[in-house]
RNA sequence: GCCGCCUUAGCUCAGUCGGCAGAGCGAUUCACUCGUAAUGAAUAGGUCCGGAGUUCGAUUCUCCGAGGCGGCACCA
């Protein structure tokens, strides 16, 4: 339903709209679409049962609508928790808010849930929606909340809480508010019975059947009371929920969407990549049809980064510590480094220390190597801005259960450059940055952008350096941002400690959005390693550093165009970009000369000469997402002529060789996507 | 790291209420030589994740460990 049929009405219009003339006015008066589950009064998102007072202004609120959508899931969420008691009264209540696509609640209880259990609380839930319970609310005071919750620590907490909820945990202000509490109580229609309640701030549906079919529990975790560590774990069930079956349905449909582009599925359906035990968690290995494109990608950032007057230079892996002293990084990031390697220490037979020995480390960061080569000789003035570029692998000690396929690993390549620049340098550069930055995405197909600019934290100890300069980089950052056109959403305290950033966002083929690069001021690492320049009149300066990948993580954004394309490449970066398919044996050596044609102009190109049936290889090609085909029996080689399969099933038969091999280089060079 | 679940052939998965294990795909071989998504047959392939315990006997039960998955927390 569209809700831009509801216009606002206000209660000057009430002779119109109410019903019972001189009476109290409410939602449900003005508001008779069963489409319309809550109002907004002066602003703020009320229960239809709500009274409207004269002259305020009431917008309906409909439950497709994104507010009209947590509505429904966090009345979802309360039936949930009903359920659970309902099998086991013992279970303590968390927080139930709604989330993206719908809802969790936190329970804490003895026994874990098990899969089982869901399906029971799924029917239970069906019979609590049948039922039609009413969501009524009720104000209490502090004391009356108390004495009604105290079989529920957790919302005792909470209450004391109050007001500085969102404090408190992500969610829980959906359970208190800042103005007074209130209790919801679930009411049979039939026999007026209270069935349930729970502390809310509301607003529900007006009746359970709302929720209809729409819903689905999902799965169970663990998750940390308030979000905190060193509190006890709950067990969190996740569901979803929407206004109908066809949404949840569609839902459904576009997570098993996601789950086939899995990248470490196409990883392996694809022989692209592993991750082998042997080896250790979160460091993969690339097999040859995943390093060729992913050296594709390598080769062609090396290109242009060379274009935008980059230079190359490799530093290694592993470095003693003090370099990451100086620099900071074995203070601010020591838990996330890698234990080191002590070398060189000498002991004699009492086991004395006769030689002190030294730690090194593996290099979380690139940065200090890349300082060194600046500081390897005076800098001038005219030598900036000085881009030095790595695909610096680095090595983090991710905890395990961070760990998830390529997008978070132990090891991976940064596709780092670190630019010095004088401050005058300083907009104009990082606007170059940022222009380079979007121009390659572009040339692996993507298209959607949008920034973020990461602005320092208000607390003194999340940050270092002079305020002023952060302010004056910020500013800038901010104009650049601006200046390229695309949405920018400000983060107030998400900076690193060392300087704002702006980071880029990109929504993939299935709607999902990826931070991918990031552009760093840093004003701090050239003051902790004193960085200097000459300026023109003589004089020391101190140069300001530019931090930033385009890929951040080679690795990771390997993996995110594996799961943009699901796994069918542009053909520039396609594994294998042809395969010759003999209809039979007698035609494969036809076949063969094609391709030698081809790979005398860089195509990688095979013929499968197995002992299939034509239709079993081409069913084997598409399923390895070849680009194209070619097919070649009696017919082509009397006519000197070759037939095209291409990825989508569709074919263009009787293609002249000459023309087919045009037709494929033109394909790669212009990164074409068949 | 924490909570929960999982780990059987190269891959996807059955199975054994405790008696030394199976399918499909893939691989190999043979036959077939075929015009746009699976030709047929045969063969090979297993420390049932690792270790310890219980037991006459453990892939199965218990404990410990490793790895994976889903979350939480973390993410320079």
């Amino acid at each position: 339903m569209d809700a831009s049929h509801h216009r606002p009405l206000t209660l000057t219009e009430r002779a119109q709209a109410a019903i019972y003339d001189g009476a109290v006015t409410t939602g449900f008066d003005l508001f008779s679409d069963r489409a319309i589950v809550a109002m907004r009064v002066d602003g703020e998102l009320q229960d239809l049962a709500r009274e409207v007072p004269d002259g305020a202004s009431a917008e309906p609120v409909t439950i497709d609508s994104p507010d009209g959508l947590d509505i429904l899931r966090h009345s979802a969420a309360h039936v949930l928790a009903q359920a659970v008691q309902r099998i086991n009264p013992e279970a303590r209540l968390g927080i139930g808010p709604p989330v993206q696509d719908g809802f969790y609640y936190d329970f804490d209880l003895p026994e874990a849930f098990s899969s089982d259990d869901l399906k029971a609380l799924q029917k239970e839930m069906e019979r609590i929606v049948k039922a039609g319970q009413r969501f009524v609310r009720r104000v209490v005071t502090d004391e009356e909340a108390r004495a009604e919750l105290a079989d529920e620590p957790y919302k005792l907490e909470l209450i004391g809480l109050k007001g500085g909820a969102e404090k408190a945990a992500e969610g829980a202000s959906v359970e208190v508010g800042a103005g007074e509490l209130t209790i919801y109580d679930n009411v049979d229609p039939k026999t007026g019975e209270v069935a349930w309640k729970d502390l809310c701030r509301g607003p529900h549906l007006p009746s359970t059947r709302l929720i209809g079919n729409g819903f689905a529990l999902t799965r169970v975790a663990g998750a940390y009371w308030r979000g905190k560590t060193d509190l006890p774990q709950l067990q969190r069930i996740y569901g979803t929920a929407w206004p109908s079956k066809d949404e949840l349905r569609a839902y459904q449909q576009r997570l098993e969407e996601a789950a086939k582009r899995d990248h470490r599925k196409l990883g392996r359906e694809l022989d692209l990549f592993s991750f082998p035990d042997e080896i250790g968690s979160g460091l993969s290995v690339w097999h040859p049809r995943g390093a060729i494109a992913r050296g594709e990608m390598e080769q062609h950032a090396r290109r242009r980064h060379i274009e935008q007057g980059y230079s190359y230079v490799y530093t290694p892996h592993i470095t003693k510590r003090d370099l990451f002293v100086t620099s900071n990084h074995l203070v601010t990031y020591g838990e996330g480094m890698w234990p080191p390697i002590h070398m060189d220490e000498e002991r004699d037979d009492e086991g004395n220390v006769t030689k002190q020995g030294v730690d090194y480390y593996l290099k979380p960061m690139n940065c200090p190597m890349h300082i060194l080569i600046y500081k390897d000789r005076s800098r001038s003035y005219r030598d900036l801005p000085l881009r030095l570029a790595e695909n610096g692998t680095v090595y983090r000690n991710e905890l395990s259960g961070a760990l998830h396929g390529l997008t978070r690993v132990r090891g991976f390549t940064q596709d780092d450059a670190h630019l010095f620049v004088t401050p005058e340098q300083l907009e104009e550069e990082t606007t170059k940055v940022l222009e380079f930055v979007l121009s390659l995405l572009q040339d692996f197909g993507l298209t959607d952008f949008r920034l973020e600019l990461s602005m320092r934290d208000d607390e003194k100890e999340k940050w270092i350096g002079d305020e002023a300069i952060w302010e004056t980089a910020t500013d800038a950052l901010r104009r650049v941002a601006q200046a390229s056109g695309l949405d920018v959403v400000e983060e107030p305290g998400e900076a690193a400690f060392y300087g704002p950033k702006i980071d880029l966002k990109v929504t993939d083929a299935i709607g999902r959005s990826w931070q991918l690069s990031t552009v760093q001021l840093d004003f701090n690492l050239p003051e902790r390693f004193e960085l200097e320049y000459t300026a023109a009149d003589g004089s020391k300066q101190r140069p300001i550093m530019i931090h930033r990948a385009l890929f951040g993580s080679i690795e990771r954004f390997f993996a995110i165009l594996l799961e943009h394309y699901a796994g069918a490449f542009p053909v520039w970066l396609a594994p294998v970009q042809v395969v010759g398919v003999p209809v039979a044996e007698d035609y494969a050596d036809y076949l063969e000369d094609i391709a030698a044609q081809l790979r005398g102009k860089g195509v990688r190109v095979e013929v499968d000469r197995s002992d299939e049936r034509m239709q079993k290889k081409i069913r084997t090609h598409t399923l390895m997402k070849v680009p194209f085909q070619l097919i070649a029996g009696e017919k082509d080689r009397d006519a000197g002529s070759v037939s095209f399969r291409f990825r989508d099933g569709t074919q263009d038969n009787g293609v002249p060789v000459d023309e087919a091999i045009r037709r494929i280089v033109e394909a790669i060079e212009t990164k074409a996507h068949v």
